[in-house]
DNA sequence: CGTTCTAGTTGTATAGTACAACTTGAACTG
DNA sequence: CAGTTCAAGTTGTACTATACAACTAGAACG
């Protein structure tokens, strides 16, 4: 096997081995808020609010699993809907100041994590890592997923 | 913000893209075999064959899940259990043929996947990729859920 | 108008998971 | 050696995330 082959293989383990740990670990980090909660208002934040069905579409769920996670979120009190006056079929949905306080919360202590996991590692590597990671994801096959 | 911080953010920022993508593709990739089924079964091979609560330790499940998981592993006949003649509480699980055929197939499938979504990187890219991703999944808080 | 498209909800089913209670066998102890 | 405690696994129950299908309500178009 040539190197390539050999760092490929490598790859696809420790990814495999990463997706695994973050599935087991998602629900223990926040009791409040499940990694696809996180994703969800941190999309809302991104953009200052958006559609269900932007949701939906941007991380390939069904529609009826957003709604059921926005309604969710709606009873948790962390975000709100607001009839597009333009459409009444649409609900544009908002972070409330609630939502963005656990967001922030939950991004914080996310980011000490993995500073803490990062720590001894020296800004070169941290830097290539970054970029690594980043073209991994912008890479094909990925455009429907993001 | 530092260059660090940073690289720190993306890394996170893209671990987490990452894992949910692979959470929401991993049933679609194999219908046969489940993310989890998957790595028990790699497990297996790997080991030659455990019991059903060294799984459980190892990948930081419920007994009773993993019992679950062995009982439709063993109903598609893709391993089998044999009780250790030294301790009658103990099952000693061991990959059948058709297991091992199962197997193969994905992880040859996976693979296509992963050379695939990296074939137009560099040799020394992959190599250091890789190289990062050992080293930060080898990382402190790695321990207890490997 | 009426047909067709779009946004979202609700019904139903499935997978994966955890926790608690239980069964069975092993080991230890007074 | 009898009784207790420990260990391996199974089963009952419940919850979450998910998808697909059927439905409702509103918009657009012809």
């Amino acid at each position: 096997m040539s190197a390539a082959e050999s760092a490929v293989e490598t790859i696809q383990r420790e990814m495999t081995i990463f997706a695994r740990r973050a599935r087991a670990s998602a629900g223990r980090m926040h009791p409040e808020l499940s990694l696809v909660s996180y994703t969800l208002l941190g999309h809302l934040e991104e953009r200052g609010g958006c559609r269900a069905t932007d949701l939906a579409a941007h991380y390939a769920l069904d529609k009826s699993t957003v709604s059921r996670q926005v309604a969710a979120l709606e009873r948790a009190g962390l975000i709100e809907r607001r009839l597009d006056p333009e459409d009444h079929r649409v609900q544009v949905l908002h972070l409330t100041d609630a939502g963005q306080e656990i967001l922030a919360q939950v991004t914080r202590s996310r980011r000490a994590a993995f500073r803490e996991r990062l720590a001894d590692w020296p800004e070169e590597d941290l830097v290539r890592f970054a970029a690594y990671l980043e073209r991994y994801n912008a890479g094909p096959g990925a455009a429907d997923a993001d």
